[in-house]
DNA sequence: TTCGTATATCGTCGATTAACGATATAGAGG
DNA sequence: CCTCTATATCGTTAATCGACGATATACGAA
């Protein structure tokens, strides 16, 4: 058991595999809690082709600092860097925020019964 | 704190107001970014009536943090407690997290196209 | 009034975060 | 070779967070 926060593989969208752990929610909610990274979320989505350093402008915040929150949104597995040197093309991993999705469509839906 | 969430006279689910800001997504997204809250949140959605210091003892960690946890859920208006001395009782504002879900669900979305 | 119960707030401390500039890395093109 | 471009990493700083115990608050009951 342990948990394992099964990887999915590629079919269905998040079968279900024992309900994800608080730990594994609030690690994506966390990833997602500052605005530069929800700009960036949005970014990724409008333009679903990736981006490159446009993000940086963007955001306008320091290209270090950018830096910075495409890792976390990486390590969160919300995003994704495909290396095109010199650039890096980044993109959404739209499954990645299912569990979390499923949760807060759980707390929506409770208001209406 | 500002931000106004657009209260939405009639009855719709959050309708599409202008869209919420990053900021606003970033607080909620925060508010849910620690294990303990997300704990919280799925408490209140399976007990759905309130809950007291029952909160506590589930989560497990001291009654001046769990009750630093409700605070900032309560700041972030993802519950509201209402008090029966000696007691509060908590309840979740479901539509508090549309917002969020909505950007989620459009990321989730966007891989099945 | 005093006691007990449930919560909130305060003060502290260590850990983490966010931001920046400077620097390192790595390939493309001269 | 050197330079340019895009990105990542390092080192530092100030700010915020998370946890705790101690204390304050507020009411109902004895």
């Amino acid at each position: 058991m342990s948990v394992v926060t099964s990887k999915n593989r590629r079919g269905s969208p998040l079968p279900d595999a024992g309900v994800a752990t608080p730990e594994t929610l609030a690690s994506i909610a966390k990833a997602l809690g500052h605005p530069a990274r929800i700009h960036i979320v949005r970014l990724l989505l409008e333009k679903q082709s990736c981006i490159g350093c446009d993000i940086v402008d963007e955001v306008g915040l320091a290209q270090s600092t950018v830096s910075e929150h495409l890792r976390i949104l990486k390590d969160a597995g919300v995003i994704s860097g495909e290396i095109e040197r010199p650039r890096v093309c980044y993109s959404l991993n739209p499954e990645s925020l299912a569990p979390l999705a499923k949760l807060l469509n759980a707390v929506s839906d409770a208001g209406n019964e």
